[in-house]
DNA sequence: TTGTAAGCGTTATCAA
DNA sequence: TTGATAACGCTTACAA
């Protein structure tokens, strides 16, 4: 493979005059620029990143350390780190399933050197410490925290204000008995949406039942599981709120079996808005969460922070979720104003998809 | 930042002792190597990654090169590659979005120093002479190339099995009206579920029509706007191939709107079995590609391809399809026997979900 | 068993 | 405008 000095040798001059060329530097001489254009075409040379950023301290990539990598809503995030990312000329190191902190921090150090920031998504609540070494090195963002976070910029779901705003619709919608499935006790999306669903609540002054709340764990099958439960309450619950489309997906399979009519006997609503939410039958009253959005906010985070005076100045965005409203939860007395879903962020056209898609409303909060 | 010279000096020893103390070399003294893990500690010493690849020239780390990082596909690949390179510990470096060939070279320009091998998807059948050009400097693997590939393995998803797989499954049911809706022309993973189409039929004697075969382009709206031609068709088929699920979906939507029950008057079957599939009025029959298996089978031939005695040695692999029967094909006279669907490979245990989801049936082409 | 020193392929700082 | 040459931080002969 042609080296630098490969095409300096070709072009008759020294290396430092090759570098300069490819660099684009100005004054020099055409002659110059010329014969080294060409040499380093006509070997079609290739410089050495690896080299480069030694010297430059330099990478011109980011990396990211996630959990994992199933599901659409790290997919999502991943295409909205590329996206943003290749707007900034930067490539992208990907690192997941990591399952707690040490394993982050050993995929942290891994990237030394070849990286010129980092994207983390914590494993759990105890990683505050990982954080704190590994952005001593880097310049980090945290993706949605479930903790207190000091030492680096964060970008985060507003799971509070979209369950807050979806419980709130459904008690316009005139509900008053609504229950809750729960995600797992130590997630911190689950706690955030469940303080939402009580503190809306509470605000219309209806009291808090315990019995009405039920544990799930964000897999289809607590949701499924979850239908005997609600059928036998009593007062039975006209709404339900499924802290994740996952578990609301299992619930509605399982009041079909039950023959129980969504929404005229049980109202159903769930959290994120996945791909499959508008097929369900019904069509799923849920909150859209912006993955996309959540990765390209971290990778402008760590841009703007290079690039600022003071580097250790951070700052913490939370990316807002909206209410999308579907027929899950039946109707507000008159027909609701019928608006069409805005095209994923960087998504490619769908060519007008809209004309066959269920249609629905949304609501930002 | 503490370097290699740092350590060397708190441990009291040269830096060539902390190199070898830190890749673990035989024959050091047990006092050595003391000193110079507690002087690392210490100094939480993160080796440079740059400056160790640009000296032992292997960068542990792939490329991945693809055209674009949206839907489940792109994702899946992904995770199935970030698996496999995890498990190798090598890291993964992405960069999507590529339109044409020129941007797929430029890409890969940028990785040189910086990874080992590169996993690249073609975006388009001229891609060829870069495909060349870049596996003159890397390890390469291209993933479903539509045309072929000499200078470099390949890992395929298995189009033409598949389909014929499907339309097999479709004639067996007793359906002789077979309407086909293609994916756009120029794309290869079309005309090779085309070609399936074609020789299944071919092969069971019935006759080719070409008011049959209708074009599509893979988006949700090309199926929707097929039905009323595939409504108009006399004789009128009774079962209709889509190309891929998202045309399936829109075929689906349109028929429930004009009242054609599926799948008595009209068969529909897809190809893809992406998430929604199983979750549609009728849950739909289709072939199922294994995304994460075309990822993961790149990684294995990336690493076996470093390891092997002659490395420009190269292999043509192909992922087998699944022919997933659900219920929008109807069932052959007697109750066909129910399966439950294997969990995706390397996905997380969903903790016995089976119950939940509609049933159906797998069989490998 | 350890240290010295020569790279690896760049960029950047001097002089010229 | 150009060229030597010294970094950059590491690994690895080769010597001791």
């Amino acid at each position: 493979m042609a080296t630098i000095r490969d095409v300096a040798r070709a072009a008759n001059v020294s290396i430092a005059t090759v570098s300069r060329v490819l660099n684009g530097s100005p004054r020099l001489s055409e002659d110059a620029r010329r014969r080294v254009s060409r040499a380093a075409a006509e070997l079609d040379y290739w410089p050495n990143g690896a080299a480069r950023s030694l010297t430059t301290r330099r990478a011109h990539a980011f990396g990211v350390l996630l959990p994992d990598l199933y599901g659409e809503f790290f997919s999502e995030v991943i295409r909205g780190i590329d996206h943003a990312a290749r707007g900034e000329k930067f490539q992208v190191l990907i690192s997941s399933s990591h399952a707690n902190a040490d394993e982050v921090v050993s995929a942290a150090r891994s990237m030394r050197g070849r990286v010129d920031g980092l994207i983390v998504m914590a494993p759990d609540e105890r990683s505050a410490e990982a954080l704190d070494r590994i952005s001593r090195r880097f310049p980090v963002v945290v993706l949605n925290p479930g903790f207190g976070v000091e030492e680096c910029s964060t970008v985060s779901v507003a799971n509070f204000a979209g369950a807050y705003a979806l419980v709130g619709h459904l008690l316009r919608l005139g509900h008053r008995t609504i229950a809750v499935i729960k995600g797992p006790p130590e997630n911190v999306d689950a706690e955030e949406r469940f303080r939402g669903y009580k503190q809306a609540l509470g605000e219309a002054g209806v009291q808090p039942t315990s019995t009405l709340e039920i544990q799930g764990d964000f897999t289809e099958l607590s949701g499924y599981r979850a239908a005997p439960e609600l059928i036998r309450l009593d007062p039975r619950p006209s709404a339900v709120f499924a802290a994740n489309d996952c578990m609301a997906v299992g619930l509605l399979s399982a009041l079909s079996t039950a023959g129980i009519k969504v929404p005229h006997q049980m109202a159903v609503a769930g959290f994120d808005d996945i791909a499959i939410a508008r097929y369900l039958t019904p069509p799923l009253t849920t909150v859209h969460v912006d993955a996309y959005e959540l990765g390209a906010r971290a990778v402008r985070l760590l841009v703007s922070a290079k690039q600022s005076s003071d580097p250790t100045l951070c700052s913490h965005e939370v990316v807002p979720t909206q209410l999308v409203v579907r027929r899950s939860c039946g109707s507000t007395g008159p027909r609701e104003e019928l608006v069409s879903e805005p095209a994923r962020a960087g998504a490619p056209e769908e060519g007008g998809a809209d004309g066959v898609l269920p249609h629905s409303r949304r609501l930002e909060s």
